[in-house]
RNA sequence: GCCAGCGUAGCUCAGUGGUAGAGCAGCUGAUUCGUAAUCAGCAGGUCGUCAGUUCAAUCCUGACCGCUGGCUCCA
């Protein structure tokens, strides 16, 4: 037979013989690496399959991205085999990679400890040193459903089952056989540096109706380094959470006697707090938006008409004055629409933005608290858009700015996602249709990537979400553009047209920054707690040196805050050098330092927080410098 | 809501079947200081709540409340 040409990345060419494997092949190139596995004409392979005709091949990395891939999926088989050697019985059911990770759920009627981990680790670093080859095979489905239900392995049997394939691949690694794609590393013995991370219940295909299963999460690295330097970045990370620097900062907190998920703001949360809305009343009325303003609770019969009350019941709070039933609201849409039908609206009046700080109050499970990024009562930088059909492009495509310039401002990367109609949901296909027309184009014309999230829509229309990360990569849906045409049926809304006659309105419901506790849970730990200037809750803090200048302090205070400014003092009988030291641990930007020196000259010693001394200005400069950061960080807005 | 772990002084954390400790913070006094912790003394807790087991529970058991990590859900 004749030999074969493989053509490596570069562009170079090599003759090999027919059937020679990738693994021996490899061996021949003297690779600076020991890959994990190969790609073979742009599909990843096991560096066990032969190369049989003309190809293009190159060899994974293991600490390339599609590598780590294959390191951490081969270790949860590996942890599988684990945990079926200690605990007979147990069921496999699906144990993929994911973003820094791995995991592999089981049907055991137990339940593991952090001792058991240590134990599976044990085990695991076992079988690694057994260095077991990870064996491909390819089987047709009815043999594969045949062995894993002689097994017992029903999970597998049910996955096998519904795979369109007349054949199906297993992974065998000595007495283990797993169902599995591939590919895989070459042996066991390349698992090297990995570590069990936490358990965890999750259900069965993720429905909560189903059984709930035991999951291990882990986490595998090419090397013992980058796995040390992974574990010690999630440590780094969470020095940044926003519930330690919320207690650290003093700027709110959480009362098991207030109840759960209820944010209690402390003076310096509540002014950052504060100085965020302010910044959102600027923002909307510079850009058309009218501010309202609607009550807490609402009558029952509007929940009903509005659909809330079949579709998200089980999320309200319900309270009865005089024998009359009330709903607290969980959404601010109901007295805009009020608003809108308080008179006769002509198309001239379109389009109207009512927005509204409101604050809304939604039951949510316990288990799904946390900090201030979940919580049972919140307050939205919310608007409801009322415009005639042919308005909602250019609506739509003016709120994906204000996200964009927001979001830009604050140094934010965010990633978009389109919703479409879920199974609980109101209205009919053809407005459907429309409204996740115009948000796709829109999302289109402004050239933003997005992802799209079949069925999982409001229940009265399509949206587009745009998602943060916090520290510790969750990620958390801030701003969100919601287009919905069916409110406006349900309450009747209409304007008069050009033609003299009825119309209906589109409606869209917005938020830029979505909850204002959410969103200063993000920045608090995007910033690591050192607010930008302008939303430092302290600015600036005066630090006389000693007694002596304690008039002279209290007069530069008195000067910053008559300029506007934010400003603390501290007076107390400390150290120069502990005042400086607290003032740095709450990140307070500017310390102004007034000793003898500064006294005879007027003025301050300025330090900044990032520890660079500016040395000696005139009151007015300082004050000038610390309005200048303030202009510059806001970027014009 | 479900699975697991946790709940000890204001904070961070030790600890034990015979009712508890450290550091920081706090208070008092001394010190009056030049850019990340001055020194000394004092005080501080029905060990999350409620039941149960026990001669005896902060420790063991159960329920509840809350927190943490996930799952489902969601801004």
């Amino acid at each position: 037979m004749a030999d074969v040409t493989i053509t490596l990345p570069d562009g170079t060419k090599r003759i090999a013989a027919p059937g020679t494997t990738l693994q021996a092949f490899a061996g021949e190139l003297k690779l600076p690496f020991k890959p994990v596995a190969a790609e073979l004409d742009g599909l990843a392979v096991d560096l066990s399959a032969p190369i049989a005709a003309d190809c293009c091949v190159s060899f994974i990395r293991p600490d390339s991205e599609p590598g780590l891939d294959i390191i951490r999926h081969s270790t949860s088989h590996v942890m599988a085999q684990a945990v079926q050697e200690l605990y007979p019985g147990v069921k496999v059911t699906i144990g993929p990679s994911i973003e820094d990770g791995f995991y592999y759920d089981f049907d055991y009627d137990g339940t593991f400890s952090p001792e058991d981990l240590e134990k599976i680790e044990k085990k695991m670093e076992e079988i690694a040193g057994r260095n077991l080859p990870f064996v491909r095979r390819e089987l047709p489905k009815q043999e594969a459903i045949d062995f894993f239900n002689k097994l017992g392995e029903k999970y597998k049997v049910e996955i096998i089952s519904e795979i369109p394939a007349d054949t199906v691949s297993l992974y065998v690694q000595g007495e283990f056989t797993d169902l599995c794609r591939g590919p895989h590393v070459p042996a066991t013995g390349m698992i090297k540096s990995f570590k069990l991370i936490s358990t965890a219940g999750a259900y069965w295909r993720g429905d909560e109706r189903n059984k709930m299963l035991q999951r291990i999460y882990g986490t595998a690295f090419a090397d013992k380094k980058a796995l040390k330097e992974h574990l010690a970045r999630i440590e780094e990370a969470k020095k940044r959470d926003h519930r330690r620097l919320g207690k650290e900062l003093d700027l709110f907190s959480i009362y098991d006697e207030a109840g759960a998920g209820l944010i209690v703001y402390h003076p310096k949360g509540a002014l950052v707090r504060r100085i965020l809305e302010d910044f959102e009343v600027r923002q909307h009325l510079k850009r058309g938006y009218d501010m309202v303003k609607g009550p807490q609770i609402l009558k029952l019969d509007l929940w009903e008409r509005s659909g809330h009350l079949q579709n998200y019941l089980e999320n309200m709070y319900f309270t009865e004055v005089e024998g009359k039933k009330y709903g607290l609201k969980p959404m601010n849409c109901l007295a805009h629409m009020l608003i809108y039908r308080s008179r006769l609206r002509s198309y001239k009046d379109l389009p109207l933005r009512y927005f509204e700080l409101g604050t809304v109050n939604r039951h949510e499970k316990s288990g799904v608290l946390h900090g201030l990024t979940r919580v049972r009562e919140f307050t939205q930088d919310d608007a409801h858009i009322l415009c005639m059909p042919e308005q909602l492009h250019g609506e739509i495509s003016d709120i994906i700015t204000f996200v964009k310039d927001v979001m830009a401002m604050f140094g934010f990367e965010f990633e978009v996602e389109l919703s479409t109609r879920p199974a609980k949901s109101i209205g009919d296909d053809q407005s459907w249709d429309l409204a996740t027309a115009a948000l796709r184009e829109a999302l289109e014309s402004n050239g933003l990537a997005y992802d799209v999230n079949e069925g999982d829509g409001a229940f009265y229309g399509p949206k587009i979400d745009f998602k943060l990360r916090d520290c510790l990569k969750r990620s958390w849906q801030c701003a969100t553009i919601q287009c919905d045409f069916i409110l406006p049926e349900r309450f009747d809304l209409t304007y008069i047209g050009e033609d003299g006659g009825k119309h209906r309105p589109v409606m869209l419901h917005r938020v830029i920054l979505g909850s204002i506790e959410r969103f200063m849970g993000i920045l608090i730990e995007h910033f690591a707690g050192a607010f930008p200037v302008w939303l430092s809750p302290v600015q600036a803090v005066v630090i006389p040196i000693s007694d002596a200048q304690h008039e002279f302090a209290q007069q530069v205070l008195e000067s910053l805050r008559g300029n506007d400014l934010r400003a603390g003092i501290d007076l107390r009988n400390e150290s120069l050098n502990l005042k400086i030291r607290e003032a740095q641990l709450q990140k307070t930007p500017f310390m102004l330092v007034v000793g003898n020196k500064e006294i005879e000259q007027g003025g301050v010693a300025v330090r900044l927080r990032s520890g660079e001394n500016l040395g000696f200005m005139p009151l007015q400069a300082a004050v000038q410098k610390i309005k200048d950061t303030c202009a510059n960080e806001l970027q014009g807005m």
